[in-house]
DNA sequence: GCGCGATAGTTTCCTTGTCAACCACTCAGG
DNA sequence: CCTGAGTGGTTGACAAGGAAACTATCGCGC
């Protein structure tokens, strides 16, 4: 796996690959999304937010793999956009004010959907000619990889 | 493939599988390379001037998908750092004083080696596991997705 | 009750990339 | 010639995230 030099070249690692890949997916769906005046971030965290309404964001920052700085930012761009609400917890309430608590304005409940279907389109450009066999051996794949070395998000070092 | 709300789940999509693993595996890299002080950008910009020596600014932003104005800074930074030298091209000279070229110094050269040690490691340790059934069918599918959509780089809208 | 450490969120600064305007240079047509 | 279109490279404004310092708040131990 080494050329003449003795260094092995870039696209002998997966790895590679799956950047390459992986960064076009999210490139493309970037794209799509750029149409509704939404990042592949903001995506993320409506959708999370659409599955269990009003959460902390330093458990969004846990979930997603972001700094609690860069969650702060994100919600601030998605409440200018009136797509979620930043709030004291209702839940914690009057007991301890640091808590906030994000949610989704019905806008961006109404979006939701709508914006899954772009994440559906691209992933289908990208991996719908895979047959089914190997799709499953890609996804098992990925899976174990984040299984066995105990995975939880990106940034957690 | 649609949960109880006609909405597809994140996890659903081979896309947000191959994002979790490739982010992963990136960070993992970019923390051995910090070790040595280059930036992920940063080696593969050497890795390609290691393979073919002098080459112009504008030829790495096409190869590597980023834009000129980027080569042009990360160019900046590694000449800071002495790992490169960017001059006017001998090959062209005196013809054409536009075209640049960007060519590794002794110790750029000396340190592409080492950076390959660590990019080996790091595939290894993420993918090391992996029976050359599976490994095989992986790389087949993200090289089928590359030719078949004609993927060159990132950036090409 | 008081103070001190922990904890949630925010803010500041830094890095790195894009985008678009810009400069320098070449060459082809009049 | 000289002008203008095209090309290579650089620069400046901006976006987005990480790291770390900072603020406000809480609750435990004395």
């Amino acid at each position: 796996m080494t050329d003449g030099n003795g260094v092995t070249p870039l696209d002998g690692h997966l790895g590679y690959w799956l950047r390459f890949v992986s960064n076009q997916v999210s490139h493309a769906f970037a794209t799509k999304l750029a149409a509704r005046g939404v990042t592949v971030a903001e995506w993320v965290v409506l959708r999370e937010l659409f599955e269990r309404d009003a959460v902390a964001p330093s458990a969004l920052a846990e979930r997603l793999g972001m700094t609690r700085g860069a969650i702060s930012k994100l919600a601030d761009r998605l409440a200018t956009k009136e797509l979620i609400t930043q709030g004291p917890d209702p839940a914690r309430l009057p007991h301890d004010r640091r808590y906030q608590t994000l949610a989704l304005t019905l806008d961006g409940r109404a979006l939701v959907p709508e914006l899954s279907a772009l994440a559906d389109r691209n992933d289908a450009e990208f991996f719908g000619h895979l047959d089914p066999g190997e799709r499953v051996v890609i996804e098992e794949a990925m899976k174990g990889i984040v299984r066995r070395l105990g995975l939880r998000s990106v940034p957690v070092e």
